[in-house]
DNA sequence: TTCATCCTACCCAAC
DNA sequence: GTAGGATGAA
C-alpha cells in the first residue's frame, strides 16, 4: 500500500486523494506538481479505476509517458498491486497532447464534410507550403514588398483561429501596419481553409475545432467519450486556449471527474491563443470545483527562489501564492556581463565546462528566448567537442529527406494529398509547379491516355507513380512500406544531397525504427506531425540547449540564461503591448525557476550584427535591471577576456553598469576557473570590435547611465542603435568547422601519442588520432573528449 | 516553363 | 543561414 499521507505534503495529499468531482490544482513552480499527478494516477488505479478510463492530457507525450512510467513504478512497489494480482497498472491510460487525443478520436469517428478518403495531419512545414500555394494561386501580394511573408500569414491565420477572432481583428490588434493587406490575407485564409477540406488535410487548429464540432454534432460520440474517459487530468492548464477549455468541459461534463493542474504565473502561450482566463474561470465552469494550492518549493535553493519571487513580484497575478523553499543554502544567482554576444558564447561554454565537474551533462541547460540565439554557443560547444542536444528549432520530421520519404507514404494513404504530390513531382527533372498541377489534375480525373502521355515525358515521375501504385495494391505495415520507399528513394537522395547523404540515411534508419512501433500508417504519420520524435531519446551525456518554451516543466541543476538584453528578451515583438510584455516576464520567471542550484544570467553589452558594421550596444533587459542588487552576484568581462567581480558595496540596483572597474578585480572567487586564461590563448577568436579597437557603448568603460526605455503604458520604446533588429551575425564557421583562429599561430599538434594541453580541460593524454584533424584525448576529471587539433597544444617532449 | 543565380530582407515561441 | 523575388538563358 502506498503511504500517501507520508510521502506527500498535506496539499499534495489532498490533491492526490480527491478523486471525484472537479478539482483545480494551482501548482507553483517546483512544487511537486508532477509528483502529485503521479500519485493521483497511482491512487486511481489502486482504487480500482481501470487504466483505460483515465485520460491524461499533457503538454507533450513525453511528459505523459514519464508520469505514467513513474506511476507504474510506484504501483509495482506497493503491496496492493500484488494483492490485486498485478492486474492493475497504468498501461492503458491514454496520455498525450490535446492534438494527439483529438486525432485519435477523429480518425475513429470521421467528421462530416471531408471529401477525400483519409485525414492527414499537417505539420508546420506543410502548413506553410499550403498557404504559399493558396497565395500564389490567388496571385495576391505578388511583387509587393510590403506584403507579409508566408510565415507571417500563417501566424496571423493561426492566431485568429486560436484566439477565435476575425483575422481583421487580429491584424488590427497586433499588426496594424498590415491593415492595408487585410483583405488579401483574409482571402488567402479562406482559400487555405477550402484547400484543407478539399484535400483531406487537418492542421493543428482543425484537430481541436473538428473534435469540438464532432462532439457537438454527434451525441453518440460524446456519450462514447464520456463513458470511456471517466477520469480526466489536464496538466499545464494555464496554457490551454478557448477551444481546449470547451473540450475539457464537453468531455468531463459539469460535475465530472476532472482535475486541472496549472500555474497562472507560468502562462507563456498566449501567443497561440492560450488564455489565462481558462484557469481563473475554471471554478465558474465547474461550480463544484475544489481549489488546492501547492506552495512549497522543493526544486530550487533559497537564493534562486528569492530571485524568481522578485521577478514575479512585479507581475499582476490572480492566484496569489507565496512560494516557500524546502531547500536551505545554495549560491546566489550570478549576472554575467560579457562584452558581446560572441564572447558571451565563450563564457557560457567555459561555465558549462566548469559545471561539468559537478553535474552530469544532461543536468546542465542553456536557455534562450528564440532558437537562433544559441547559434554561437553551439559553435563553441562543437569546437570543444562538448556534446549537446537542442530542443526547439528545426523538427526532425521537417528535414527535407524525411519529408520526401513521408510524402510517398502519405500518397499511399491519401492519393489526393496535394502537398505530398507536389513534393514528389518536384523531385523529377523538368517538372515545376505548373506541370505538377497539370499532372495532379490528370491523376485526379483518372484520364489514362493523358496519364501515360505525361509519364512518357517524365520517366522519373513515372517510376514514382509506379512505385505508389505497387504499394497501394497490397497492405503494408509502416515498416515494410518505408523500406520499399527508401530503397526507391536512396539514389535520389544521393544525387540531391551529395555531401551529407550518409547522415541523412542514418536519419531515415531512425525513421524506420520509429515506424516499427506502429501498426497503422496513418497514426504513424500524424504522430510525426504532432510530436517530434527527436525528443524521444533522452541523451544523458549531452548538455541541453533549449528555448524557454520547450523547457517548460523541466528542471536542471545548473541553468544558464543568455541574451538578456532589450529586443531579444523581451523580444522586440513584445514591447508594444502591455499584455505581451507581461508574458515575457512570466517567460523570464519560467526560465529562472528551471534552476535547482545554479542560475547564471548573461547580459551581453553589445550584439554583433553584420549589417550595421560590427557591434551595436545592447541595453540590459528590464528583467535584470529591475532585480534588487542584493539578490545576485555580478561579474563583468574585461577587455582581456577575464571576469571581474562587481563591487558589491556600490551595488545599488540598476546603477552599476560598468561600475565594476574598481571591484575585486580578477576572478577566482566567482568560480570561473582561472582568471585571465583567455589572454592570448590560442584558438579564441576575439570579437571584431576588439580587433578594430572600437567598443560602441563601452568607451570610457564606466558609469554610463542606462538608456531609459519606456514600456507599455508609457511612450514608445526608442529603437536603439539605429533600428536594426538583430540581423544574424554571419557565421564565422559552421558547426564543427574550425574558425580561423587569428591568434593560434599554428599550434596544431602533429604527433599522435603523448600529452597535449587544452585551454579549458587542461592537460590530457592523447588516446587516438582521428584523421584528419581530430584527437581523442583523455582529460583527468573530464574524461574522453574529441577535440579538433587546432585547439590543442601538443607537448613537445 | 523550368532552372540557375543573384540579391535582399528576415528571422519569436509550438501543437 | 534561409525564403523568395527578380532576372535571363535553355
Amino acid at each position: 500500500m502506498i503511504d500517501y499521507r507520508n510521502e506527500l505534503n498535506p496539499a499534495q495529499y489532498q490533491a492526490a486523494t480527491t478523486l471525484e468531482g472537479p478539482v483545480l490544482v494551482i501548482a507553483g513552480a517546483g512544487s511537486g506538481k508532477t509528483r502529485t499527478i503521479v500519485y493521483r494516477l497511482a491512487n486511481l488505479v489502486e482504487q480500482g479505476v481501470p487504466a483505460s478510463a483515465i485520460l491524461l492530457l499533457t503538454f507533450t507525450r513525453k511528459s505523459a509517458r514519464e508520469m505514467l512510467h513513474r506511476a507504474g513504478r510506484l504501483l509495482e512497489h506497493s503491496a496492493t498491486a500484488a494483492v490485486h494480482g498485478g492486474v492493475h497498472g497504468v498501461t492503458g491510460v491514454q496520455g498525450g497532447t490535446f492534438h494527439a487525443f483529438a486525432y485519435s478520436v477523429l480518425r475513429q469517428f470521421r467528421p462530416s464534410g471531408y471529401e477525400a478518403g483519409d485525414l492527414t495531419v499537417m505539420d508546420g512545414a506543410d502548413i506553410v507550403d499550403a498557404v504559399r500555394h493558396c497565395k500564389d494561386n490567388l496571385g495576391i501580394g505578388k511583387g509587393d514588398r510590403s506584403f507579409p511573408r508566408t510565415q507571417n500569414i500563417v501566424g496571423l491565420i493561426s492566431k485568429s483561429r486560436n484566439k477565435e477572432l476575425d483575422i481583421d481583428e487580429v491584424i488590427r490588434r497586433e499588426a496594424f501596419h498590415l491593415l492595408v493587406h487585410a483583405e488579401g490575407i483574409g482571402r488567402i485564409a479562406a482559400a487555405y481553409h477550402a484547400y484543407r477540406r478539399e484535400h483531406g488535410l487537418l492542421d493543428y487548429d482543425d484537430l481541436l475545432f473538428e473534435l469540438e464540432r464532432l462532439l457537438r454534432e454527434r451525441a453518440d460520440v460524446l456519450d462514447w467519450c464520456r463513458a470511456k474517459f471517466r477520469y480526466i487530468m489536464v496538466d499545464e492548464y494555464q496554457d490551454t486556449n478557448l477551444v481546449q477549455a470547451r473540450l475539457v468541459h464537453l468531455l468531463a461534463g459539469e460535475g465530472g471527474n476532472i482535475m486541472a493542474v496549472g500555474d497562472d504565473a507560468q502562462s507563456i502561450y498566449a501567443f497561440r491563443g492560450a488564455d489565462v482566463r481558462n484557469i481563473l474561470d475554471f471554478p465558474k465552469l465547474f461550480p463544484a470545483a475544489q481549489i488546492i494550492k501547492l506552495e512549497e518549493n522543493y526544486r530550487s535553493v533559497q537564493p534562486v527562489l528569492d530571485l524568481t519571487n522578485a521577478i514575479l513580484a512585479e507581475a499582476p497575478q490572480a492566484y496569489r501564492k507565496k512560494l516557500f523553499a524546502a531547500r536551505e543554502g545554495g549560491d546566489r544567482p550570478q549576472v554575467v556581463r560579457p562584452l558581446s554576444d560572441l564572447t558571451q558564447a565563450s563564457l557560457v561554454v567555459s561555465r558549462i565546462v566548469e559545471f561539468l565537474r559537478s553535474y552530469p551533462p544532461h543536468d546542465i541547460a542553456v536557455l534562450f528566448r528564440a532558437g537562433y540565439q544559441s547559434y554561437h554557443v553551439e559553435v563553441q560547444l562543437n569546437k570543444l567537442g562538448v556534446k549537446f542536444r537542442k530542443y526547439g528549432g528545426l523538427r526532425y520530421s521537417e528535414a527535407a529527406h524525411v519529408k520526401d520519404v513521408l510524402s510517398y507514404a502519405r500518397l499511399v494513404l491519401n492519393p489526393l494529398d496535394l502537398p505530398a504530390f507536389q513534393r514528389i513531382a518536384a523531385m523529377s527533372k523538368g517538372v515545376g509547379p505548373k506541370t505538377t498541377l497539370k499532372l495532379y489534375e490528370v491523376a485526379r480525373q483518372g484520364n489514362p491516355e493523358a496519364a501515360s502521355r505525361a509519364c512518357l515525358r517524365y520517366p522519373e515521375l513515372r517510376a514514382d507513380l509506379d512505385l505508389l501504385d505497387g504499394l497501394r495494391k497490397r497492405p503494408h505495415t509502416p515498416t515494410s512500406l518505408l523500406e520499399e520507399v527508401m530503397e526507391h528513394y536512396k539514389p535520389r537522395m544521393e544525387a540531391a544531397f551529395p555531401d551529407d547523404w550518409p547522415r541523412r540515411q542514418q536519419g531515415l534508419e531512425q525513421l524506420l525504427q520509429i515506424a516499427a512501433s506502429y501498426r497503422d500508417l496513418d497514426l504513424f504519420i500524424s504522430d510525426l506531425s504532432l510530436e517530434d520524435p527527436g525528443e524521444e531519446e533522452e541523451n544523458r551525456d549531452s548538455v541541453v540547449l533549449s528555448t524557454i518554451h520547450s523547457a517548460k516543466g523541466l528542471e536542471w541543476g545548473a541553468v544558464l540564461l543568455i541574451d538578456l538584453v532589450e529586443e531579444r528578451f523581451p523580444s522586440r515583438h513584445a514591447i508594444a503591448r502591455a499584455e505581451d510584455f507581461e508574458e515575457e516576464r512570466r517567460l523570464m520567471y519560467v526560465a529562472c525557476t528551471r534552476a535547482r542550484d545554479h542560475l547564471c544570467l548573461f547580459v551581453p553589452a553589445s550584439l554583433y550584427s553584420r549589417g550595421d558594421g560590427g557591434n551595436q550596444p545592447a541595453v540590459p533587459s528590464p528583467f535584470v535591471r529591475e532585480l534588487p542588487g542584493h539578490l545576485f552576484d555580478e561579474m563583468h568581462e574585461s577587455y582581456s577576456g577575464g571576469l571581474m567581480r562587481r563591487d558589491v558595496q556600490n551595488g545599488q540596483r540598476g546603477a552599476g553598469f560598468g561600475g565594476g572597474r574598481g571591484g575585486a578585480g580578477g576572478v577566482g572567487g566567482g568560480g570561473f576557473a582561472q582568471g585571465n586564461r583567455f589572454d592570448g590563448a590560442p584558438g579564441i577568436p576575439r570579437p571584431p570590435m576588439f580587433a578594430e579597437g572600437t567598443v560602441p557603448g563601452r568607451a570610457g568603460g564606466a558609469g554610463r547611465p542606462l538608456p531609459p526605455t519606456a514600456y507599455p503604458g508609457g511612450t514608445q520604446p526608442g529603437v536603439q542603435g539605429g533600428g536594426q533588429s538583430g540581423a544574424q551575425p554571419g557565421p564565422q564557421s559552421g558547426p564543427g568547422v574550425a574558425a580561423p583562429s587569428p591568434l593560434s599561430g599554428g599550434s596544431a599538434p602533429a604527433g599522435q601519442c603523448g600529452y597535449c594541453t587544452h585551454r579549458i580541460f587542461g592537460r590530457g593524454k592523447i588516446v587516438q588520432h582521428l584523421p584528419p584533424d581530430k584527437y581523442r584525448v583523455n582529460f583527468p576529471g573530464f574524461g574522453l573528449k574529441v577535440i579538433m587539433a587546432e585547439y590543442l597544444t601538443l607537448e613537445s617532449d
